[in-house]
DNA sequence: TTCCTTAAGTCAACATAGTTGACGTGAGAA
DNA sequence: TTCTCACGTCAACTATGTTGACTTAAGGAA
């Protein structure tokens, strides 16, 4: 891509007059985590996945037989919300879903081997920059940058 | 809030199983972003504004007399997008819209006072979750942050 | 002057990602 | 048997974006 085409499409950081000290750090949180996610969310588009979908495939590998009720929560979002997304997958044969043996009210989530490979291969995109960010800057770089996100997060 | 409420809201940081090295780093990128927009983002609610408001205000106020188009560049989304955001800023007066003298045909942006205070106040939440963050890890850590997101932001 | 381009504005149709409310179904506990 | 729980689904709505088409007005070039 051009880069004239780049700034046409907003893919380029705008350079702003800095009118506080953390105005820098402040548009690096906005353009990192557009970094982060722009190869990954390509590679989805390419399936005819995007964001929710992911987040979907990301929490049920980490969390094998998870329920719906649990995935919700993780999440954050409403069932209704999660409804599409995971029919979508579910219809797809990128997720399995399965009653509970003892509590036969509870349905149980599992990848198939094909929605742990789109699952690694989104994540790895991802993985991918993060891992060449931190190798620039050595671990002691990457441990203050883990430190600082931390404390941004639990921030409230 | 009560740490249920926060778990019902999804405002917790899910802690699943770590399937590859740089999972952690992976979910502190999501948990950051949100932690540092939360409050300005509710700060925001109570005006009836948004992240796109918030967007439109940080900009004009670091670039004073900016053109609609240039606004579209810098925004990176369309003329039509900005439409309804940027009619609702000017009717609020927190913006103003006049012709340039020389070039008839471009319009000129500029906060108002009132448009100044919000932009400042919504900012004003992001930078200090982003200060007490780095107050905690000192200024070699803070610069490694930088050095980190910046490595990752212009990865493309 | 006429013609072409540019900047902005607006209308319509659509996609996506979410919300709340209401209601249904079937499982299991009291 | 009745109540609650987990899940499913329908409807209506909000918001933030997209593309395409068309208009208006300004201004440069022929």
């Amino acid at each position: 891509m051009k880069k004239a085409a780049k700034r046409a499409a907003g893919l380029h950081r705008a350079s702003l007059t800095k009118l506080h000290d953390l105005d820098a750090a402040l548009e690096l949180m906005y353009y990192g985590w557009r970094g982060m996610t722009l190869a990954a969310d390509q590679y989805l588009a390419t399936l005819g996945l995007s964001r929710p979908h992911h987040r979907i495939l990301y929490v049920v590998a980490r969390q094998p037989d998870i329920s719906i009720g649990a995935l919700i929560d993780v999440l954050g979002i409403s069932k209704q919300a999660l409804n599409r997304p995971l029919n979508l997958l579910l219809q797809r044969n990128l997720l399995t879903s399965k009653r509970s043996v003892e509590q036969h009210r509870t349905k149980l989530l599992r990848l198939t081997a094909e929605g742990q490979r789109i699952e690694q291969r989104a994540s790895d995109y991802e993985r991918k920059v993060l891992r060449a960010a931190f190798d620039r800057v050595g671990q002691t770089g990457a441990a203050a940058w883990m430190a600082v996100m931390g404390a941004i997060a639990d921030n409230n």
